[in-house]
DNA sequence: TCAATATATCGTCATGTTGGAATATAGCAA
DNA sequence: TTGCTATATTCCAACATGACGATATATTGA
């Protein structure tokens, strides 16, 4: 029960479920999720840990750099169907479709400061 | 976004959850919800409002009692399908089990006072 | 009409969540 | 080492949530 309301609770938030729709056009690094969603860095890294617990992403250091993947729904059924679901859904949405019009111009070696 | 939200707000909590888990035996009304549960009266009235505000559950006044139902769907997809995964989730937590253990014996006329 | 009952709503409190700024940590480069 | 950068963590304020008791509403039956 409590495995399934974690991954329920970590998609409550359109912030988080919005991560999730980016992540499915390529990984991210934080800086690149911030400046995407237009939050602060803190506010970024904490949404994507409680995605991480719930197991529906994976980040993966490179360096400086953390880069976020969906995860492949390995540890978590619930997980792993939830992002099955939100392959398609959400699409129709027009703060979706602005995020996947913005995300191919966002690189993270273009963004400055923190 | 919005109604996608509401819904994963809506499973969120444990004991929504549990009367969904419920409503798959049988329909319910309020009184016997909060029994199954051990809640108050109210909490379970205003639990039920946030399924059905999230359209996984519908109410049907049958006089005095309100009858709850699992949603067809209709109305929401997420809801739908929702509902549809939760026809085989969680069947195996100690919980639910125990809830449709005792679910047999609880009858809207045996429940005394409110 | 009044009384009894089931449900919904309101008031309130405790707890949990969200946000950003500030700070700490980690890794790379010189 | 020092400096720079990306990320994580901490702290605090605002807000949302979940619980209950008390009250309001609605329906039935006398």
């Amino acid at each position: 029960m409590k495995v399934f309301i974690r991954v329920m609770k970590a998609l409550s938030d359109p912030n988080r479920v919005k991560m999730i729709k980016m992540l499915q056009v390529r990984p991210l690094c934080v800086c690149e999720i911030k400046e995407a969603l237009g939050i602060a860095q803190s506010t970024a890294s904490k949404h994507l840990k409680i995605l991480e617990d719930a197991e529906l992403v994976r980040g993966f250091k490179d360096g400086l750099w953390v880069n976020y993947f969906l995860s492949d729904g390995e540890g978590s059924p619930y997980a792993a169907s939830m992002i099955g679901n939100l392959k398609h859904w959400l699409d129709a949405e027009s703060e979706i479709k602005e995020l996947h019009r913005i995300l191919p111009d966002i690189d993270r070696h273009d963004i400055i400061g923190k």
